[in-house]
DNA sequence: AAATTATAGTTACGAATGTAACTATATCAA
DNA sequence: TTGATATAGTTACATTCGTAACTATAATTT
């Protein structure tokens, strides 16, 4: 049975240990810029990407835990960069939007992500960066 | 910039999330057996699969934080998974091996690990499944 | 040889995390 | 309408984690 197990094929050590360097490398970033969490940092884009949206909605987009989402809201809150607005007909619900501020922070690190996300285009080329994308995309679905 | 900025296709996000799931769905099989932590999973599984080696060589090979390792080695230590032998020249360094128990533990767990990755083949393909761990090998390597 | 630097591995401590329990509100069913 | 169930989100608590400091040993430099 060994010899059918190896290690280099074997996807959940293969993804994370790819997915650990490469967001490690992102994180660098966004730590030393505005001291930033991880969850922070996929709550921000998330918001800054798809817009105002309930806690809910952003741990389905980000696979965070709620309370998780929830812990990063409150810190992004205290930062100013976001506003929480209680829903009129559902009050268990808060449509959560950034701020100026938050918005302007998310551009600044969007720049950053562009940039950083090139230079992974350029190592694999645009052809196998491309299928990459599709196949870890497809692979979500299963 | 926003623009040109989009999650999808945002490596980080996308390897991340992607590994979780992957990640986490082998977890419940060695949690529910074993009760075993993900850092205890990878360090047998290194041993099983490079046999005798430092704790060192483990923190390379799984990308694991020498605290991680150490911690993963006492704890399968007091289960009787493993032994540690001091070398005889260099006294820092100890030499981490499988007892019978541990190779047996990992032997069983290669059984689920194959049908696991099995499962995720047969979704992607021949073809995708390898094209995919070729990739993300590159990708280790940028 | 003594002093300095480097390496292997452990430990202490504050920060982050996950689970479960909880509050508040809404929906469904009897 | 009331009682049961479901959902949104927060909080408490124990566990895990990462950083930095530490011990022990080896290698290098002076």
């Amino acid at each position: 049975m060994t010899e059918k197990f190896n290690l280099h094929g074997f996807l959940p050590f293969l993804l994370h240990h790819t997915s650990e360097k490469v967001s490690l490398g992102f994180r660098d970033i966004y730590r030393d810029r505005y001291k930033m969490t991880r969850s922070e940092w996929r709550v921000l884009a998330t918001l800054g990407q798809y817009g105002p949206q309930t806690a809910t909605d952003i741990g389905t987009r980000t696979g965070l835990h709620k309370t998780k989402v929830s812990r990063a809201v409150h810190s992004i809150e205290t930062r100013r960069w976001l506003n929480r607005r209680q829903d009129e007909n559902d009050r268990r619900i808060h449509l959560i939007e950034l701020t100026k501020q938050g918005q302007s922070a998310f551009l600044s690190l969007c720049q950053a992500g562009v940039t950083y996300n090139q230079k992974a285009r350029d190592f694999l080329g645009d052809k196998d960066f491309d299928a990459l994308v599709t196949l870890l995309g497809k692979l979500n679905h299963m």
